[in-house]
DNA sequence: AAATATATTTAGACTACACTAAAAATAAGT
DNA sequence: ACTTATTTTTAGTGTAGTCTAAATATATTT
């Protein structure tokens, strides 16, 4: 399996995981920064390897396979994700480019491995799941901070958008996972809201309590 | 720089580091296991982005900055060597191939703090010299077992063949890096040695001595 | 339901890298 | 020195993956 093909897989993956229907040509192209004709040639190659499911103009889905390989990737970057914050003491916001890069590499024992030293980890350095061995993957069921009901709190267990800038932000609002986080007010004007930090006060935009996920207590 | 770039730019280091001299087509292709002709193009591309010195025919050999890239390459697939026998508990002969797939990857912080994890080593555990950040290779001093003369003595501190089953023999006779090896008695026969070990006596051939480094106490 | 807009696929071209076969240059043998 | 052998380069081809532009299928609007 060639670099460009796990890339596919991925993103079919992902995109699965958040739409859970069939996912379509161009919204493969937009996520893999690529052009739909491109991806129309590589699916006719992965259906080919029975790795997705086909029919024109229809959408992909994965197989049975093509999942199970997905998540194998998904398993690698999130392993090495974890390797480079608790190891390398990268920051959450640095990791991404750079599993992007390991996650390719081709070695069960390697991972198996790095899985062990690492002691087995089933999140990411972002609260997301890292996939075992079989592919089986641990739901945590989470809802996000923007969805909570005054009065409710809980600790951050992951982050929607794990983009660097978004992250860089919560850093500095010392927001990370596991803080104890309670929703105190909502600002009927903008929509924002009032949040106790584990000891401090601040406030936040809808947009922002839109992708920290929360876990109630 | 392609994945392809700094294979060919490894092998002609590795290829100059040995011979000293300029180093032929032919002599590239087969470490590479590749066609003469896809070497030509290939050193066409690197003379072009002024990697490589090559005159039609006149074989080639690293410019500085081909030299630099060259080290830095060492660098990653030695450290990785370092990482996965260190702390993923690889033995020596089963590192290569990863070691091959991981030193690709691109990222100056990986590989920095990656040196610092393992406390900056100077040797992977072939015995082999690991390049600093800055290119400076240190040289150790070292003889062929099979060069030495009787009565003799020292450690071992590297090997010159790495390949899978040198490794497994050493480990099947206990030597390792950092072995006591004393020279006892030749063989004229066949010119096989008899050598102690740690506490045990033991005969090779001299094809096993001529691929341990040693050195003398 | 026809017309228009959007999504998807096809066709053809391009780059990187490898290969085979033939040509050209260098090296070796008498 | 000249013929032969070897090495190296060139020329032409193939595959993987990408792209643009055109064609075709599906969706949306009126």
């Amino acid at each position: 399996m060639t670099q460009s093909e796990e890339n596919y897989l991925k993103a079919i993956y992902h995109l699965t995981t958040i739409t859970d229907t069939d996912v379509s040509t161009n919204a493969i192209a937009e996520t893999m920064e690529t052009k739909a004709s491109s991806v129309t040639d590589m699916i006719k190659k992965l259906a080919e390897k029975d790795l997705v499911n086909y029919k024109k103009y229809q959408g992909v889905s994965l197989t049975v396979k093509g999942s199970l390989a997905a998540k194998m990737i998904v398993r690698k970057h999130r392993l090495w994700e974890v390797f480079l914050v608790e190891k390398l003491d990268f920051s959450w916001d640095e990791v991404h480019d750079v599993a992007e890069q390991l996650e390719h590499i081709k070695s069960e024992k390697l991972i198996n491995k790095l899985a062990d030293f690492l002691g087995n980890p089933t999140e990411d350095p972002h609260g997301d799941p890292i996939p075992d061995a079989n592919g089986d993957v641990q739901k945590v069921e989470k809802q996000l901070l923007s969805e909570l009901n005054i009065g409710q709190n809980g600790i951050c267990v992951g982050v929607k958008d794990t983009s660097s800038e978004f992250l860089k932000y919560l850093d500095k609002q010392k927001i990370s996972l596991g803080s104890q986080i309670e929703f105190l007010e909502r600002e009927e004007f903008d929509l924002s809201l009032k949040i106790k930090v584990d000891h401090t006060i601040l406030s936040i935009s809808n947009k922002i309590a839109s992708n920290i996920f929360m876990k109630l207590n």
